[in-house]
DNA sequence: TCAGTAGTGATATATTATAACGTACCTCGT
DNA sequence: ACGAGGTACGTTATAATATATCACTACTGA
């Protein structure tokens, strides 16, 4: 019985290690379920996106994976990256160039960011009505969306208590 | 009288030379207004971007002043650009790394971008709904959105119709 | 006239991302 | 067992995007 979701726990004290741990399940099971291979590196970069609600530049990563005894080798860490982000395993944050673990993964979503410019926290927001106003103004001209990025950056709930 | 504005005239055919020196006369009235300075390489710059509907990479735009001249510094072409997006007569675009004129300046707005990955084109559709949705989520969650980008991939209404 | 500010010129470098090519290993059909 | 095809990884090199820094010029206003 997997661990009930709490949205935006991001933006919530909470007990990480669980929040993590939870994720990491369903993302293993996710991918069984698919026939896809979480390999060693694919693992670790995946656990290194969890150990917190931010969003980690790609080289970031890589620097933590060097540190742990792989080599410096870019395409490694990108590859890593862009099977996570096509399996909705993670999320690239283009506003950051840098990249954040999918809180819910298996959910169908493209989810809104909502990125704290103070704290560096990324919490994904449920998008489903942002998205179909999008879509609504794109189809009135005639177009037709593919792929959605949603960001906000600004602060968050903390934060902002803590600027006024 | 400024000519009058076509709400998505990128992605339809349009008499171009009118409306980029319409866009122009705004930028300079604007400018003007402001007390700010269109310097050579920053009018140049926005000429260039003005020239199509298409978000053009920095490197893109420095390619062009190089051809006419200028020399190939990076930081002159980076801070012409963001001079332009400050002043709201451009766009960043962030899926594209790219960069997009504006094409109503002056009109407060943070528009929503959609993006034609078959002709490349780039049009800034109105998002005030979109933002207000955008907004409204994340109030729920007691975040307090600064910046917003809103961007949309996929197919423009020729290249939709040209698929099919 | 002189201090302050904004803009530019120039060099160097940081940061982010991909191309290209070879190797290892798995797995499926025989 | 064996080889064909596929997927992932290792490695080198380089492309593409962006910024730091310092010197110099020109205008701005007291």
């Amino acid at each position: 019985m997997p661990v009930p979701l709490q949205p935006l726990a991001a933006f919530d004290t909470h007990d990480h290690a669980q929040c993590a741990g939870g994720v990491m399940a369903r993302a293993e099971s996710l991918v069984a379920e698919r026939g896809l291979r979480l390999t060693p590196v694919r693992r670790r970069v995946l656990e290194i996106l969890l150990e917190s609600h931010r969003a980690l530049g790609a080289y970031d990563v890589l620097d933590r994976l060097v540190a742990e005894g792989f080599a410096r080798q870019p395409p490694v860490v990108y590859r890593a990256l862009d099977f996570l982000v096509e399996n909705g395993l993670a999320h690239r944050v283009r506003r950051l160039n840098a990249f954040a673990a999918c809180m819910h993964p298996g959910e169908a979503h493209q989810p809104a960011f909502l990125i704290c410019r103070s704290c560096n926290m990324v919490a994904e927001a449920p998008a489903a009505r942002v998205r179909a106003a999008f879509e609504a103004a794109a189809a009135e001209v005639g177009f037709t969306v593919e792929r959605l990025s949603l960001e906000a950056q600004g602060l968050c709930p903390a934060c902002a208590q803590g600027a006024a």
